[in-house]
DNA sequence: GATAGTTTCATACATATGTTTGAAAAGCAA
DNA sequence: TTGCTTTTCAAACATATGTATGAAACTATC
């Protein structure tokens, strides 16, 4: 079948430039130009704009949610059926801090079609997005297990802070850079992801020992990762 | 002078609904229906649609900052001109989290807008947007001030995280609400800020502890912060 | 109250853009 | 090949949208 060919072409033009230029300033037009295609396989192969968007949302959404439910399970097969919390993070976060940021690539072009449409949000992805709620409560799951007694609410607003800062370093980064005159490496994903990780599992530690003992411990999390050099 | 109440209905119209749907789906027709003046009076009076994006950011913008470092200024006063890390904090992220979020309010027009802005990124707000650095170099200036002797970068990153997070939950809490099921309060803004708040000191004070002392002191932020009920 | 400058208005213009159409081309089974 | 389906193509369509125009209404100064 050489259709697929077309619509192949079409998918990979499409998220580049949406990738590259965001979804307000990509036509059809310069689609099929990019793809070299007529004008008219956009609505025969798709039916319309809004669908070929929704089909490239929902196939990156899925193969997102493939690798970071990929990296928690081989956490929890690590620990026996309860991850580290730490663990559970990393793979919450570093997924898609690895695909957005990094050296060589100005990260792959998948991933930052994802940057903008988190960023962007056009109707039909918006409709789709609803969907993900449900994909963050397996990681509330085990953030549960890994951490037992402790309040669901801080479990949330762990989760929800971890995402704001990996979304916003992805998002920020130029201005992070220019505000930092080049001290931020953002480069080394590496030493962000165990940032973006450490503070995570400082704020859901705290609030334990706020609520728990009046003499709080120091947080377990403290001892391995926070003599890291690259902090 | 009658043209100043065009002007300013004109204003005043395109603000609500840019804040409200966007500036993708509004168009000069929805705003000069909304403001009840004649489709020309756009072009006459602000020149492009562009150029009244633009005034209404830049009008907002100085509005946000001047907030912002008038909380720091009497901070610094309250301090002997050397603030406490906490309330440079708390000024950064008060001003836009109590005027976004909040029971009663759904959140000043002016707050919305100013989201939507840092969300959509339209090209005249892109252009404006990049002397925000500027404004938020005089916030790295005071927490140099309110931490002597700690890395630059670990700041920003601190600096960085506390924007992200404030962010990310205006611009997300619709989703937190669900994820939580309404177990985490939005309408608590004095909470959320001092969330906020106490996770950047804390990220802040934790480098610290890796890096200078190999026994890191407990952060000084815990004793006060630390034990209010709301966490 | 006449005149000059300012503002408003209805309307037109130009163009960008998603979609549709009908015919031509290509693929494929018999 | 023949006949049918699937795919491609150029062109047209419909419409939304920012902008421009020229006349009318209004305002203020003398």
């Amino acid at each position: 079948m050489a259709s697929d060919q077309t619509r192949t072409a079409i998918l990979a033009a499409a998220e580049r430039l949406y990738a590259e230029r965001g979804f307000g300033d990509v036509t059809l037009r310069d689609i099929v130009a990019e793809a070299n295609v007529n004008l008219a396989a956009v609505n025969y192969h798709f039916g319309s704009k809004d669908e070929l968007i929704a089909e490239l949302f929902v196939t990156r959404s899925i193969q997102t949610n493939r690798e970071r439910l990929n990296e928690l399970k081989a956490a929890e097969e690590r620990g026996g059926g309860r991850a580290a919390i730490e663990d559970i993070m990393r793979a919450l976060v570093g997924p898609t801090l690895r695909g957005c940021l990094g050296p060589d690539r100005e990260g792959s072009t998948a991933a930052r079609f994802m940057i903008r449409a988190s960023i962007e949000s056009v109707p039909p992805i918006r409709r789709i997005k609803n969907r993900e709620v449900d994909h963050l409560r397996k990681f509330a799951a085990a953030m549960r297990r890994a951490m037992p007694g402790r309040d669901d609410t801080e479990l949330y607003w762990g989760l929800h802070f971890a995402l704001a800062m990996a979304h916003h370093t992805i998002r920020e980064k130029e201005r992070l850079l220019r505000l930092s005159e080049g001290k931020c490496d953002l480069d080394d994903v590496r030493a962000i992801i165990d940032r973006v990780v450490t503070v995570t599992v400082m704020a859901l530690t705290m609030g334990e020992a706020a609520v728990s003992a009046p003499p709080p411990a120091r947080p377990a999390v403290m001892h391995g990762r926070l003599t890291r050099q690259d902090l």
